[in-house]
DNA sequence: GGTAAACCTGACGTTCATGTGAGGGACAAG
DNA sequence: CTTGTCCCTCACATGAACGTCAGGTTTACC
């Protein structure tokens, strides 16, 4: 498949795939004319780096990352890096829960009836 | 306190927070040569200031956000508002977990005693 | 074999939360 | 009154992950 179809079937730009192979994290065959070619696996591939780069990773830790999880590479450098990141995930994980926290606890004051430090008697009236 | 004990205290740069003041994030009242003076609290706004910046919401988002933690402004509007961003930091989280799962497969895979280089013949003990 | 759609490579633009000087006041201490 | 340290306001720089436009080639189809 070429870049548009790839583009298409996993949602993301055309540009962002060019973005990703010229940092290393995917590759395509070419054609005569220079055109990319994907293998049809190319499509998780993405999926997973979207995955990674949504957990906050830099594209350089995927690049990091990314042997380890393809090949299985297994030396104590990249279990280090692999554990570290997880840590990294897991702190963020726990800084976002109590930013969710703090957000509820002013959710449930501006929805309890006496908190009204405006208006309290016409909640439903108003659109 | 001035700037500098400010940022100091909150571990927050002295930029940081003139760039907090600019958003409407953070006041300051001002002596006579203009420099910023900061009351006690300011060291607790800082620290809620940079807990929702680490859930990842914008200046912005915290600039409306903000006054229905201070005031318990109560409108639909706001109250419509905190939910939407609690909602988006529950999918960030979600998220995380899909990664951090993907990431621990990864590392069960690199610390199992049968994985070596190349060799994966006991997957099944590992999951 | 001509055309339109898709693709190519630069390369500059964008947004966000700062970093980093430049050049000049403010203020406590001696 | 001078020194040293902190502070001020511009204002340009940075890095990440793209967006976007320009100018030219390749491919698919008839």
């Amino acid at each position: 498949m070429r870049i548009g179809e790839l583009a298409t079937k996993t949602g993301v730009s055309v540009r962002a795939l060019r973005y990703y192979e010229e940092q290393g994290l995917l590759s395509a065959a070419r054609s005569g004319g220079g055109q990319r070619h994907y293998l049809d696996d190319a499509v998780d591939r993405v999926y997973l780096i979207q995955m990674l780069y949504a957990a906050g990773l830099s594209s350089r830790t995927i690049l990091d990352l990314l042997p380890c999880v393809d090949a299985k590479v297994n030396t104590p450098q990249s279990r280090a890096m692999l554990r570290a990141e997880r840590d990294r995930i897991d702190r963020q994980i726990t800084q976002l829960r109590q930013a969710r926290k703090r957000l509820d606890e002013v959710i449930a004051l501006s929805e309890s009836p006496a908190s009204g430090c405006t208006r309290t008697d016409s909640d439903a009236s108003v659109a």
